[in-house]
DNA sequence: GAAAAGATAGTGGTCAATTACTATCTTTAT
DNA sequence: ATAAAGATAGTAATTGACCACTATCTTTTC
């Protein structure tokens, strides 16, 4: 009594797999040019099966800008978790983020795409709470690290805090023109290494 | 002899009102959602009136591509123009950069939009000339700093250079996520500190 | 008055979403 | 145990809205 092939699966993990679906698309092609058509296709499903599982469209994009906040909020916990250093710290978040995205390279372009969005979607909401949670951690971590005397007192969070992300970010969108995956891991170092003597010295 | 109201305009003109439009409509709408119709009406002419200058869509968007181009590579090489120490150039250009931008915040966005886009348009190439270019004026000034003496010679040109395209550009995005541009201009000049003592420091 | 610029009214194609139907799995009654 | 009944998942075809682009007629400008 073996399940060599299910066919239908239940609708918990079919939802799962809609939102792999569209992380994978996201890999090579632009969010907003993909299609219903385009992730039922890539399931090997028919588009219309994808609206007995999702409300319509937005619904989907919902998930998978929830799906994004926390497995990469999750692995950044995980990285940053029993290191006493603070900057030892961002160091491990920056590096994990940078992993995770070279995982999963659609990731960073859905929310990029959905944050330049004009109008207020209850995707954007998700994206722009992913960024509020992570400016806060990064704000806390700074000011731990004033503290303990790692960082000098006159240092502007706010600047540090930004250039962190756009560091980040920066790499990300390098990497995404060139199409070169590997080659963002392994300019991390030296950019966060540049990035860290920028907020150390006085 | 006074043209008070002049409601057909010269091939010429017209394009490049077209242009202009489209740069305007970036600031608030997402690149790949700009339809001719939107162009259209908000330059008060009929749609297909638009295709009696450009042979079609994608023509727009190539001029528009060359439009941001030269008019921020100008820009920039007149702020560093005249400027003898590399380091004061760099801040100089990084400053104009900012300046550009926060006056035309639909220029980074059709950039972007364009870089994120899967198949090699030809406004597409333009954009990946246009950071070349920009990369290569950077390489330039970081030797040119290095043989002063204001730089390390042992400086990672690449990842210096990398750092400084991410830092403009995180800067953009946070201030495009936020809808604040005058923040923009507020933030560079502590962002670009951080910058300048990461590269500057032994 | 001729050429250039614009208005009007289309065309074919693509997209998200809906509908009517079929297949498959699960529960229940005997 | 097993067949009937109900619930869940998927198919295939269609719909209406919208889009880039075009053909034809009208107005403006020199």
């Amino acid at each position: 009594m073996e399940k060599i092939r299910q066919k239908n699966l239940p609708a918990d993990e079919r939802r799962n797999v809609t939102v792999e679906a569209v992380i994978d698309l996201a890999a090579s092609t632009n969010p907003g040019d993909i299609t219903t058509a385009a992730i039922a296709r890539h399931m090997k499903l028919t588009q219309g099966a994808l609206f007995r599982h999702f409300p319509n469209k937005e619904a989907i994009w919902q998930a998978v800008m929830r799906w994004v906040a926390e497995r990469l909020m999750t692995r950044i916990e995980k990285a940053a978790e029993g290191i006493e250093s603070p900057l030892e710290a961002m160091q491990a978040m920056f590096m994990a983020h940078i992993a995770f995205v070279s995982e999963h390279p659609g990731a960073p372009r859905m929310l990029f795409g959905e944050l330049q969005g004009a109008k207020p979607t209850p995707a954007k909401r998700l994206a722009h709470e992913l960024i509020k949670q992570y400016s806060e951690r990064l704000n806390g971590l700074l000011n731990a690290a004033k503290s303990r005397g790692e960082l000098p007192p006159e240092l502007d969070n706010q600047a540090a805090a930004t250039l962190f992300i756009g560091t980040v970010q920066g790499l990300i969108m390098q990497s995404l023109i060139s199409g070169d995956m590997a080659q963002m891991r392994q300019a991390a170092p030296g950019l966060f290494a540049i990035y860290r003597r920028g907020i150390v010295h006085p």
